[in-house]
DNA sequence: GTGAAAGCGCTAACAG
DNA sequence: CTGTTAGCGCTTTCAC
């Protein structure tokens, strides 16, 4: 397997009879150059078919213009529509992507920082696993001065900077309809209170209940993961223990899906029997029957806002100030959560 | 933005009064190096929290480890599976992944080709763009002997190994399924027949009507894209020509949603004013209602051999000869295309 | 405007 | 088993 080497530099310059750092120069456009010899060394590199070497490059320049990424997962509506976000601002910025994905995995997630690293990303990305504890990975990110943003589901470590959305504001929001449609045994499934987005959430549940001077029932509340399954299993167990609540409040869409597959199971029609709202959404929304009312996450701007924060941390100094960036949810009214019609609704997308 | 040094294998071997290429030998596991010694770098290594760079191991090895992975789209299903099966096999394989999205712009793909052959990736798996077309990029891949394999997407380039499902195949036993059904007016949304996934899907919509001696209405073939909007587009142009079909062959599971939506639109029920099947499916397929019967394909499978291919080739001398393979479809019946229940079902995902 | 010298951090090839 | 030498392809001073 040897391949016929790259065509190089020095190539370029030795057929125009002048210098590597003349050729380098032209090729990236420095104003030291003429543009009578940029132009000219521009031509030559394409006819020879020249490709920069990119290691080369990082090596001797010390950078490599590229933001490291780590997503739990891709085959899903939020982390993909999350990372087209960020592909297209990191695009506009002129920097590269290395996407990694954990699978919910933290001993892969580790792994991806490691190799991220060890390429020299000019910054990093991540949205940590449902499990993710443990500091010690980000800790070393930082103290190797590596320039590091969460992003939707966070860990608070020093020197590291924050997007969410506003997990709490719009879970709140999302319960005081539900009462305002005049129900008043609300279920929560939730996710695990270890990771910001399902304490967040829940915690939005529970001061939604209190301002309004609902009891919370703690059978009513099921923490788990953020999949389908753990929707189906949520479900199950509420069902089971034969006193239904009116209302669910889903942590993530994945969650309610899981809770139709089951509710349609048993025969417990929705939005009749039981009606729902969720946090997030999907593309294929509009075909579910009934299509979920929800707490949109504005995956666009949380793209943004995340490459925006990076790229304004690798330009600044060692002293550069983390910040924590929260954006705002907004309901979008579809076919359940619907009772009154007098109830508060917002513009939908 | 001065960061602090990175620590580097001669940190090591200076702690340690020992020379750089024994901790290099020693940090991979080399069997030159004694069992002690080995152990012993490593210990420090960790204790001064090393990091290998990999741009210098790249430059200095001429090779990187990675494998160069281009698709079209990331927000949907088929891609984002198809993708995180090529990280398992990749990982399995201890190669890493670069991965980019062309947006379905040729432009952006070009540009990514062209950045992953900067960072020397040792092979390429691309599916195209609906509108590729100019295979000049491509060539200048081969011409670099880069191992390139195109996945699903493909097209006829010299030198390049291709992995497709089979596309006519499935669409034949589609329609051969719905001639079973008793429809004999059957309608095609399909895609642009420059691309082999539609054009081999169209095809196989023809042998299958001409192998049952059917005639072909020619306003019953509708080519656009595969997306959503395609499918909607499709729909109402069928609808508004009067004379509607009895039976939809959808190209994709998008085009398929799209007829839903247009046909909700204008009170037309699916699946008794008018039957279809497509090709693809999603997650959420089971929420659907009526759940669309599918010509499945095994993106685990097509994932895992483009990796393997691309694995083969690069571990090849020059002379590797590039190979088609053609992964096989099965169908999988849920709530359409169901009306004689003697129509030929075949096991189920 | 241009170029010479030096070196980024690592591995390959060989010698001991 | 360990070390020496050389160099991957590029950018960075700093002279000219």
């Amino acid at each position: 397997m040897n391949r016929k080497p790259h065509v190089t530099l020095s190539d370029i310059a030795k057929q125009l009879n002048v210098s590597k750092v003349t050729v380098s120069k032209a090729l990236r456009g420095h104003p030291d150059i003429s543009r009578e010899t940029t132009k000219l060394v521009k031509k030559v590199a394409e006819e020879l078919g020249y490709t920069p070497n990119f290691a080369a490059r990082n090596l001797s320049s010390r950078k490599s213009n590229t933001i490291g990424v780590v997503v739990p997962k891709i085959a899903h509506f939020f982390f993909s529509s999350l990372i087209e976000s960020i592909y297209d601002q990191a695009f506009y910025n002129n920097f590269d992507i290395a996407l990694t994905v954990s699978q919910e995995n933290v001993e892969r997630e580790r792994k991806h920082i490691e190799t991220l690293m060890a390429m020299r990303v000019d910054g990093l990305i991540i949205s940590i696993t449902q499990q993710t504890k443990d500091k010690t990975i980000f800790e070393k990110v930082v103290s190797r001065d590596v320039p590091l943003v969460f992003m939707d589901r966070v860990m608070p470590v020093d020197g590291t900077s924050q997007v969410t959305v506003d997990d709490k504001g719009g879970a709140i929001k999302a319960i005081e309809l539900a009462i305002d449609n005049g129900y008043t045994k609300i279920a929560h499934i939730g996710g695990f209170t270890e990771i910001n987005i399902g304490r967040r959430r829940y915690e939005g549940y529970v001061e939604a209940m209190k301002r309004r001077g609902l009891e919370i029932d703690p059978d009513w509340v099921v923490h788990g993961g953020f999949g389908e399954d753990d929707g189906y299993q949520g479900f199950m167990k509420l069902y089971k223990s034969g006193r239904m609540p009116e209302f669910i409040f889903a942590v993530t869409y994945p969650v309610a899906l899981g809770v139709y597959a089951a509710a349609a199971e048993v025969g417990v029609r929705i939005p009749d029997d039981l009606d729902i709202i969720c946090f997030g959404s999907a593309s294929i929304n509009k075909f579910l029957k009934p299509a979920l009312s929800y707490v949109d996450q504005p995956t666009a701007t949380l793209g943004k806002v995340a490459v925006d924060l990076i790229i304004e941390h690798i330009g600044e100094s060692d002293e550069y100030l983390p910040k924590h960036i929260e954006v705002p949810t907004e309901l979008v009214m579809r076919d359940t959560c619907l009772r009154k019609k007098n109830a508060v609704i917002s513009s939908a997308k």
